[in-house]
DNA sequence: GTAAGTAGTATACAAAAGGATAGTGATAAA
DNA sequence: TTTATCACTATCCTTTTGTATACTACTTAC
């Protein structure tokens, strides 16, 4: 059998620590309905209703669910107006933008990824 | 109330099109064993048994489930050596390698996360 | 008075992900 | 002969995630 490569000497602690941070981001953008949330507030500020009729398939108790998980994490803003009807307005905090980045470097490897997959086919 | 600012126009077959492959990426780091099998896999090619030990927690059968997962995606190459008993060694593709930006532009986010999220307390 | 639109909540359920535990078959060491 | 290592697989169970459907309260329009 062939010499297993020397693994370089590392700490499962020092691994963790690594990890931990990575999973964060990833919990940010996990589930059904984050992605395509976020990704309708990046073209505009959007109210309930709104972001209910653009995100196809999507039930209001999820909306509200997932709504309330990005305003914990400063990603959205929810604004209300006391007009009557209320309206409420969901928008993208300064921080939530940036995610673009992180969601253009997932988006590059996953093109890069649909071309190989198709070809092995 | 306020206007609310004016979404640029777009269709949602095309924000589709830029979700999918977003989501093909989540999917490849997703679930609760992925990140830390491929992060061990970086620091060197492994046995069954190792990456077992190595990954505090995981069962025989997740183990043996994420692995298949990765291999068929070409993130992971599976090589068994029929020595007796047999030993089968896994190790991260050059495919595999490429997710190491990926991973680090989720790190970096996730560290930037967390010290926000702890200032906020 | 009834429907429609505002923004949701409540309850019950189904599906997916993951965990616990045991077993396979070959071999070698005690 | 029992135990251990190798790399798994099989079965059943729990937990998490997401769905379906109905409901709240308020006001305007028909």
């Amino acid at each position: 059998m062939e010499k297993t490569k020397e693994a370089k000497p590392h700490t499962w602690g020092e691994c963790t620590k690594s990890i931990l941070p990575v999973r964060d981001a990833l919990e940010v953008l996990s589930g059904k309905w984050k992605l395509p949330i976020i990704i309708s507030l990046m073209f505009g500020n959007k109210r309930f209703s709104q972001i209910a009729k653009e995100v196809p398939g999507i039930t209001d108790k999820m909306l509200s669910k997932e709504l309330r998980e990005l305003e914990s994490n400063d990603l959205v803003k929810r604004t209300v107006y006391d007009s009557i009807p209320v309206v409420v307005e969901y928008s993208l905090t300064e921080y939530g933008h940036s995610l673009e980045i992180v969601i253009k470097t997932l988006r590059d490897w996953g093109v890069a990824h649909r071309k190989r997959m198709m070809v092995a086919e």
